[in-house]
DNA sequence: CAGTCTATTCGCAATATTGCGAAAGAGCAA
DNA sequence: TTGCTCTTTCGCAATATTGCGAATAGACTG
């Protein structure tokens, strides 16, 4: 029979442990959900600051109202650096992406 | 500024020179390509000084290492946001997304 | 040399994202 | 009210990304 903890040294097995099993996937969804609302939002506001309508930037990027819509609704998780890169290209912009260390606290 | 052939150790600059010269297909796309490339480059750099293997950090994320490997093929075209944030959240990071304004001048 | 660990490539199924039209809601003005 | 513009929602097909094993190559050690 498994037991509960198994001992081991193994950095990796340690690690995936704390990061998927022992802790509710709750938190995680969380924070993604508020990355993607924030995106959903930047976009909203990149295309206000260029005075677009959402059939406008369709247009501009080659899609229609609908997808636009999509993207800047709060709730949607389907974000892709394709299109948040047609959308940048669109607007003069370019995609900039970095990890920063997250501060676990306690 | 000169684009004359200098010494360098520049890793990206190294790497850059790999991937383009005598790849007049790529000047199309050059922006996104460099772009792809960061992140394949980046992953990596992550995955090192984390001191994972590809198969470690594919675990972690709960995949094989051959995605792991395609990942960070500076040739990869295919990055997802959602796949850089399993790898973020792997490596104890997230991803921050920025949509910088492109300066054209010179 | 064999053995081990790591990295890479390939092919295809499974899943996720996008494309797109149609319909309806919301707001505004005449 | 009607008309107009913009936005939102829905469903499904088309495309893109991921999952994953197997095979290969490279580096290193004894």
């Amino acid at each position: 029979m498994a037991k509960a903890l198994k001992p081991t040294n193994d950095a990796v097995e340690i690690l995936h442990r704390r990061t998927y099993e022992g802790r509710p996937a709750r938190m995680k969804n969380l924070e993604e959900a508020r990355a993607n609302e924030q995106i959903a939002l930047k976009i909203q506001e990149l295309r206000a600051a260029a005075a677009l309508t959402q059939t406008q930037l369709a247009k501009l990027i080659g899609t229609t109202a609908s997808v636009i819509c999509r993207l800047e609704d709060a709730d949607y998780e389907g974000h892709s650096l394709a299109m948040l890169r047609r959308i940048a290209a669109a607007l003069n912009r370019r995609v900039e992406i970095r990890f920063v260390p997250i501060r676990r606290s306690a």
